[in-house]
RNA sequence: GCGCGGUUAGCUCAGUUGGUAGAGCAUCCCCUUGACGUGGGGAGGGUCACAGGUUCGAAUCCUGUAUCGCGCACCA
């Protein structure tokens, strides 16, 4: 026996050494497997790129663990493995991130440094941050293949996205569009639907009349953008107010004259304030689909800081917080404020800078997921069809499946209620949208009601993957929203577009798998899906499995104002790669939050040092046990053992096919601690130190019978073990004898690794 | 408003197709000095949120209720 089992198992000594004996073996690639593996099925999943905005935390480490094990227990299962590895470039995030430090160390805004200045220095955080992400994948253990690592913003991804971009400007999908948009005075951009986050305030919901004239009383909590309205709206449906449907009103508001048409419209309840409401298109996004509807002027009132564009002397040039206080006692001069009360109220923040959403009329790029195209691949080629019937069926045909299953649900009802996304930001750190300008007629922009349109149409568009020839072009300002490229991530990472590259991989998408987090469901997923039937014409993957939220160990979400982050790499310098990966995936079914506290990784230490001293009493109650013999000798009772473990095996089998990582983990755990320690090693050892004989004897059949049992089941419990816990598994294979000495050691009888070795039966 | 999930031992949670309630931690008792004290054995502790239903049989399936949490929409 050797040495090293004398003293206990040293994970920080063993774990980089031998993950650099993986990284060396090349068996993460899977076109460097061992030639047995030429025929076997593909296997593929993508690491959801993490963002470089900062480094990873235990959700991530969780992520790595659970697609470790799917990736692992394919290679074992004879699968080739694909798993490749990536970051993202997070655009809106990791720019903001970028600017406050620099305004914080320095002072400066990103109009001091520039354009380029400024993506300078972002790329340089991107790089850092990078590096320290790529260090926490090896750490963890992860057998990922970095000959093919990916950046969302590299060359290659930026040729997909400018493709695709094209495409679907041809398809006319994507097109420019005068539309309210969610717009962070803030961070001085449009943001999507999904980066919004509501917070609940107390505020005031005020009752008033436009004027004396004008017989409809309407209540809001934002007086302010009733300079801006152009209608009143009531439910066709309310006696008080059917009279004056279709009557028009004119006024002079707070300063700002007013032209009022009274529309119905069911979206408005008849029981909320006083039954009709103020129709402020420009600042409302539900306001501006009902002045769609009813072919309303559109006023703007509040600019992109936040400042009032109108109104009297009190008003104009005033944020809006002022503002609204302003008109409030204008209306009260008036006689007009007729109520004023305390309301709960959801206001929306942007959710990486905080600034409060205001929505703003804007000339933006969206893909519009109603609008009809002709499919040219898969099963709807030839058809017309939306993205969103494309992104409905993917899921509601089972051509992708959700674990858990109620996800496919949730999947669904945020399918149902999309609208068209907003893709274009005004910032500079992204993919540039790839659309060139050239004036035709040089009229100035009109900052008045209905002159928007013309602008566009003022202007020559080009859209190409390149840029155009000839003089007086200009390319657009605007960058593209961050999952516009993390959407191709399943295809762009196998050389897409690059038809003779992509069709080398063409085997390995669909992805076999997606693993990644519920919480972006529909902004990662959805998108690939979105992206990928779009382009290829078939889905981006068959499953997606999704994990939960890691909490503390109170349950609480892991925030850095909490400064309750248990920091992955700590740990693992504590106890180890394989007691963190184990304290994460036991007792956590898919898609259930977990929590995480120091002493659960602790106990799966104390687990890894038993099967250190598992494997230190086998080895050293077997030496010189000739392996070969096989069980043609057992005893009957042994035999029953074998039995036992095989038929656990087999059910541990099944429940990796299953994805039910966290019982086949337990499983093996009390196996191996409860059954085969407590138990079978207790016993043994009088069985052991009976056979002894006098030298050249023949050993008692029934110790040689045991010694084969422990031997065979120590071997397949480490195969079993290994997605589990890669390291200490891999670091105890390279000592065990029969199944080839450790190359390293002896010489002689070069072993494969147990990474590649077969999973056990 | 629409939807999803939780409710099982003091705590944290398993319980895969329905078959006499489980683990870890905690508590208490005992044992153990050549695999491991980072150990072993044992005990106490639960009307499986509640009420109905299906069934020979329900923690598990169905209906409803309560309660906590979450998502989406609305939020004039």
């Amino acid at each position: 026996m050797n040495d090293i089992f004398l003293k206990p198992y040293n994970p920080v000594e063993t774990e980089d050494r031998i993950y650099d004996s993986w990284e060396k073996s090349g068996y993460f690639d899977y076109e460097k497997l061992p030639k047995r593996y030429a025929d076997g099925q593909p296997f593929s999943i993508v690491l959801p790129p993490p963002n470089v905005t900062g480094t990873l935390h235990m959700g991530s480490a969780l992520m790595l663990a659970i697609e470790d094990i799917m990736v692992r227990y394919a290679r074992m299962t004879g699968k080739r493995t694909m798993w490749i590895p990536g970051t993202d470039h997070a655009a809106i995030a990791t720019q903001s991130k970028v600017e406050k430090e620099i305004s914080k160390k320095e002072g400066k805004s990103r109009h001091d440094l520039g354009r380029e200045e400024l993506l300078r220095r972002i790329d340089i955080f991107a790089k850092e941050s990078h590096d320290v992400i790529v260090k926490q994948v090896r750490k963890m253990g992860c057998s990922i293949d970095w000959s093919r690592e990916a950046f969302t913003l590299d060359e290659k991804r930026n040729l997909a996205v400018r493709t695709v971009f094209k495409k679907m400007f041809d398809d006319g999908i994507i097109y420019r569009g005068f539309r309210v948009v969610n717009w962070d005075p803030k961070g001085q951009t449009t943001i999507s639907d999904d980066e919004i986050v509501y917070e609940t305030r107390k505020t005031k919901l005020y009752t008033f009349k436009y004027s004396k004239d004008i017989p409809i009383s309407i209540s809001t909590t934002r007086p302010e953008t009733k300079l801006g309205d152009t209608a009143i709206a009531v439910h066709p449906d309310d006696a008080r107010f059917a009279k004056y449907i279709g009557k028009e009103f004119s006024t002079v508001f707070a300063g700002e004259p007013i032209h009022l048409k009274v529309i119905s419209d069911i979206s408005v309840e008849k029981d909320f304030g006083t039954g009709a409401l103020g129709v402020t298109p420009a600042h409302s996004a539900i306001d501006w689909e009902m002045s769609q509807k009813n072919n309303l002027p559109l006023k703007q009132v509040i600019n992109e800081y936040g400042k009032m564009m109108v109104g009297n002397d009190s008003i104009m040039g005033k944020k809006t917080a002022e503002a609204r206080e302003a008109v409030v006692e204008w209306l009260r001069a008036e006689g007009l404020l007729e109520k004023e009360e305390d309301i709960e109220h959801n206001i929306a923040l942007a959710e990486r800078t905080g600034g409060v959403v205001e929505p703003l009329p804007k000339l933006q790029w969206f893909v519009g997921v109603n609008k009809k195209f002709r499919a040219q691949k898969g099963k709807f080629a030839g058809k017309e069809v939306t993205l969103k019937e494309l992104m409905h069926d993917a899921v509601e045909s089972g051509d992708t499946k959700m674990i858990p299953d109620r996800f496919e649900k949730t999947y669904i009802h945020w399918i149902d209620n999309l609208r068209d996304w907003c893709i274009s930001r005004q910032i500079w750190y992204g993919h540039r949208v790839p659309v060139w300008y050239r004036e035709v007629e040089s009229e100035k922009l009109k900052e008045e009601s209905g002159k928007w349109k013309a602008e566009s149409e003022k202007l020559e568009i080009y859209c190409d993957i390149n840029p155009p020839k000839g003089e007086g072009w200009k390319q657009d300002e605007d960058t593209l929203d961050t999952w516009f490229s993390s959407g191709l991530w399943t295809f762009s990472t196998l050389g897409w577009p690059d038809e003779k590259e992509f069709s080398k991989y063409k085997e390995f998408h669909p992805n076999t798998i997606l693993e990644t987090g519920w919480d972006i469901l529909p902004f990662w997923v959805a998108r690939m899906i979105l992206m990928s039937t779009y382009v290829l014409g078939e889905v981006p993957f068959k499953s997606v499995y999704l994990h939960g939220l890691v909490r503390d160990a109170q349950g609480r979400k892991i925030s850095k104002s909490l400064g309750n982050n248990v920091e992955p790499l700590d740990m693992i310098a504590k106890y180890g790669a394989d007691a963190v990966r184990v304290s994460l995936i036991i007792g956590v079914g898919p898609g259930n939050d977990s929590k995480i506290g120091e002493d659960k990784i602790k106990a799966y230490k104390l687990f890894a040092n038993k099967l250190w001293n598992i494997t230190r009493f086998i080895l050293s109650g077997t030496e010189g046990c000739n392996y070969d013999v096989g069980f043609d000798k057992s005893t009957e009772k042994d035999l029953a053992l074998k039995e036992e473990f095989s038929a656990i095996l087999k059910d541990i089998t099944s429940d990796m096919e299953n994805f039910r990582y966290y019982l086949a983990g337990d499983k093996l755990y009390q196996y191996a601690w409860h059954r085969l320690a407590d138990v079978l090693l207790e016993e043994s050892k009088a069985i052991l130190s009976s056979g002894i004989i006098a030298n050249g004897a023949p050993e008692s059949p029934e110790k040689t019978s045991r010694q084969q049992f422990l031997l065979d089941t120590l071997i397949k419990l480490v195969r079993a073990l290994h997605p589990f816990m890669p390291y200490i598994t891999e670091e105890i294979w390279a000592y065990l004898p029969g199944v080839g000495g450790s190359a390293e050691k002896s010489g002689k009888d070069v072993k494969e690794l147990l990474m590649v070795s077969e999973w056990p039966l």
